[in-house]
DNA sequence: AACTAGAGTGAGACCAGATATCACTGACGG
DNA sequence: CCGTCAGTGATATCTGGTCTCACTCTAGTT
């Protein structure tokens, strides 16, 4: 199955309707990259009003076939995603995103529970690096200039 | 030390003058709650210009005197910091925090860089929950409901 | 004490991301 | 075929934040 039969799909199932304006949409932010911002949707989705852009996104947002990524000056973007809980590896120099799901927080949950009494229920982790081909690129750039 | 003369203090240090618009700004700062926004900040410095509130936030931003929060809904608000990195356990019910720097994310860390090749650099994690007065309340109240 | 460079200020314009309003459209069930 | 209601889109508005620019204040220098 295919990421827009996908999407359809889980849209129709919680009784959406796939209007012309929403597949517009939906092509749109499968034609951008790792991440991406509304406006970049906008851009993409030409003939769509501004309103229904951001609904669209919202909902998808409802469904989980969007998620939010945390770039590390604090701005938030938009991804693709057809999975449950899972976090990012963003690369600062490309932006590049891996998503992972091993977030061994249960031994952090039990002492947390245990020092401060709270019942947890959530968390949010975005991880920040360098992917190989910008190391790559970084080391052979200080080799040239040096 | 109060808490008003470390901020100065490191303002200072760092051949940052601190005039009375700044002052009233950290006097603002120091008067909120555990987190805000820089609207809660302006409210509360009421002779100080906009844009003088914003960028002396974000000087106590750069000087580690606030550090940010992201919220479960994905709103960023500002925080009172007087350490380095920290991460933050928020109660969804009344938004109380508490700090900690338990992030054993040593591990992971490891397995990220093998599975993936990125240089790890960073990260940023926030846990939600409840606190334990929440708690209490809420089974209290549905106890006298049920 | 007067001078001056440069940090800091504030009013206001502007910008981006997002929501609210409201008249309209168009798909579907009866 | 009609009524209903989800969805649409133009537009206004809001919020969080930056930019600009003329101004002020202050610390250091003569």
């Amino acid at each position: 199955m295919s990421d827009v039969d996908l999407i359809i799909e889980r849209m129709e199932m919680r009784g959406h309707r796939v209007t012309a304006s929403r597949r517009r949409v939906i092509d749109a932010v499968l034609a951008q990259a790792a991440h991406f911002t509304v406006d970049d949707v906008l851009r993409g989705a030409r003939k769509v009003g501004r309103a229904t852009v951001f609904r669209t996104m919202k909902l998808m947002l409802d469904l989980n076939l969007l998620c939010r990524i945390l770039l590390d000056d604090g701005a938030l973007h938009y991804r693709l995603s057809t999975r449950g809980h899972h976090h990012h590896l963003v690369c600062r120099d490309c932006g590049r995103v891996e998503d992972f799901t091993t977030c061994d927080v249960k031994a952090l949950v039990r002492e947390l529970t245990r020092s401060t009494d709270y019942e947890i229920e959530g968390h949010w982790l975005e991880v920040y690096g360098r992917c190989h081909a910008c190391r790559l690129l970084k080391t052979a750039q200080e080799a040239a200039v040096g």
